[in-house]
DNA sequence: TGTACATCAGTGAACGCGCGTTCACTGATGTAC
DNA sequence: TGTACATCAGTGAACGCGCGTTCACTGATGTAC
């Protein structure tokens, strides 16, 4: 049973996927790595220790994907939409992260210092673009502050309902790619949005 | 023990509030009201109908803070942004209500169709309010369409973000009011967002 | 006004369940000499 | 090359716990006649 850790963060995963965060269970996760329900113990020393690894890693993989776009070609607003629908497609690709990664109580998160700090590493991202695109020796600090908060809440907004399923159908397979329609709708709503950000440009 | 139901809906909104939706337990809750586990089955069938109820009650108190909002004076556009206003209010001043309406994997709530009805009923607010200010002969559907998501998913995600404590401070006492700053801060970014907004306008 | 009866809202005991975690043990693997 | 030993990653049994739910019962209240 090699990588029995990947095994048990990837069933971690589909657990939540399938069956909402509140089922997830240290034995049934054990189960779906068909080893007994002692052996995920060996990897993590309790079960909020393999929470906290796996909001790290979401965090992580958003990071890498908000970066990704931030380093893109273009205007700073093009690579500020690009980040946008960074964030959207992250929630949508990687749900069962996506759920956990905003939940305080879900963990005590203490005991996991890269969880702060690759939070903190996403959120830098969107800060930095919106100073690229909104910033200015006129520009207030708390003006772009509201700005930063935003956007964030734009697309934490969008990406929630998506995952939720208020908005559209939701897709129930683990990794699936969003249909049509949801695709049509992310789209026209960041344009919606990046039309009207636009209009606070300095 | 008169009232005992009313008890028990409030017993179970503290208890989330205070430990969060996986610790709502119909047992606590009975304790908390004083009176036996067996108790609240007289009242309510089971978990599931009395999660039920706090969603669908959950709805009724957002339409009608929205809907108040609705028949303010003023242009459509002042009183969409009381109507957001109050979305992320009502998020504040109900966290353990807000926390529960949109995670449809927590109860099944097929047995109560007033939870339906009453999340209807607030979303049609703010697509009256959104046709009223962004409407016209001109303006095709899909793009509409693309606004009332935009103006939800805004407040949605400031309301998610400030009730998770990922914004700001966090204020644990039931019922408190935001503190200073939050408050703040909530209402430059509805500003940005009501001017950037104003500019999609026909 | 009295009586028989149904209903309602509670009590307390009991059920079976899955959970997180601990413990004692085992066999394979690596390492010092 | 062989041997003794430590470490690692598993197994399987057991613990105590809180949970949702069911059951049999109880006493107060309302109601038909």
């Amino acid at each position: 049973m090699p990588d029995l850790r990947e095994q048990v963060l990837a069933a971690s995963l589909e657990l939540i996927e399938e069956q909402g965060v509140a089922a997830l269970s240290l034995r049934e996760v054990a189960r779906r790595a068909g080893v007994s329900h002692q052996a995920p113990y060996h990897h993590f020393g309790s079960k909020d220790a393999l929470v906290a690894e796996l909001v790290a890693r979401g965090f992580t993989g958003l990071s890498e994907m908000l970066e990704a776009a931030e380093s893109a070609r273009g205007t700073p607003t093009r690579r500020l939409r690009l980040a946008g629908r960074a964030y959207v497609d992250f929630a949508l690709r990687h749900r069962a992260a996506f759920r956990i990664m905003f939940r305080p109580e879900l963990a005590d998160l203490s005991a996991c210092p890269s969880a702060d700090t690759e939070s903190t590493r996403a959120y830098s991202v969107l800060v930095r673009l919106v100073e690229e695109t909104f910033g200015g020796p006129r520009v207030p600090r708390r003006r772009l502050e509201a700005i930063v908060t935003m956007h964030w809440s734009l697309v934490h907004g969008l990406a929630t309902l998506l995952v939720d399923g208020s908005l559209g159908e939701r897709s129930d397979e683990a990794g699936s790619t969003p249909d049509k329609s949801t695709e049509a709708l992310v789209e026209q709503t960041l344009d919606a949005f990046s039309r009207a950000a636009a209009s606070l440009a300095p």
